[in-house]
DNA sequence: GGAAGTCAGTTGCATTGGCAACCAAATTAT
DNA sequence: ATAATTTGGTTGCCAATGCAACTGACTTCC
């Protein structure tokens, strides 16, 4: 690489410090780091596997319901439930009380994947703890939490 | 919403609570916030921003430069660096010494729109600090800087 | 009861992104 | 030297997004 130049005045903007890019940076090395489980291992985006955990989590819940709960698009929770019917992970069945909704439920390989990846990422989740310190997950839980209160917790969908 | 289900069994898997899910919903919420200055503003990719950052900061790097920097693909900032260029933000010039690499500088409009960027972000990541409070901020910074090296600070282009 | 608005979910379209193949220059090995 | 490998950067292709438009069902309000 090339030698970096010095910066030219005063209080100058650095990308390396700036809050967003680093909470993004971390983000995705985190998340990069835990999509082999899903898309290695079973060729699914990380929406499908979104969408597999919270209909795994709490069954009989609708598109709308994972969008609120996962603050993810209708769109893309949509085509994710597509896909994963598709495969034969869930079902879909039109709610009786409202003909527009439909109720999600895994199928029995859905459920089995579902556990899979659950007790993955329940570990995935145990190893971070295990090097942070306990005491200091709880506190980057914390932190996070606020910082996304701060900037009003939008909903997106 | 429809009412959630119980959960099953034992040691559930909840996607709430999951870290890199908070993480990755974290770093979505203040990116989006952030996203107006560029992109409302001046119709700018993410990529697109960093790489002007980058090549602001630092004046005379190559695209390789900027991929280790911000960690980012060498696609991604090709078709960034092209579309800067484009739009007459920045230049580029073969490089004397290895005739593959390329030096990038920023033209004057260029260097204009990275200060009043540049600008912009400073003060978003003082109203992150100040909401935050100074030694939250940093202790932020610090865990998300721990949570980065656990997984290896592996790169990617 | 019907028009107007809202809500669940889908789809089309134009971007974006990732990945791998690719070209040309540079480096290393034989 | 020249063949083989590596490196800087670009491009093609396909999957994935984002957004807005759309359909059909429900609600409201007159």
């Amino acid at each position: 690489m090339t030698e970096r130049g010095t910066p030219e005045t005063g209080a100058e903007f650095d990308l390396e410090a700036f809050l967003p890019f680093i909470l993004n940076q971390t983000a995705e090395v985190i998340g990069k780091s835990f999509q082999a489980h899903y898309r290695a291992a079973y060729g699914m985006t990380r929406t499908q596997w979104r969408v597999l955990a919270i209909v795994g989590r709490y069954g009989g819940l609708t598109a709308s319901d994972i969008c609120a709960i996962a603050h993810e698009e209708k769109s893309r929770v949509s085509r994710a439930v597509a896909a994963l019917e598709e495969r034969g992970m869930l079902s879909r069945e039109i709610s009786p009380e409202d003909k527009r909704a439909e109720i999600l439920s895994l199928s029995a390989e859905g459920a089995e994947t579902y556990r899979v990846l659950g007790q993955a990422a329940l570990a995935f989740d145990q190893a971070l703890r295990d090097r942070l310190g306990p005491e200091a997950e709880t506190q980057l839980r914390d932190l996070l939490q606020r910082l996304r209160s701060v900037t009003g917790g939008a909903e997106k969908g």
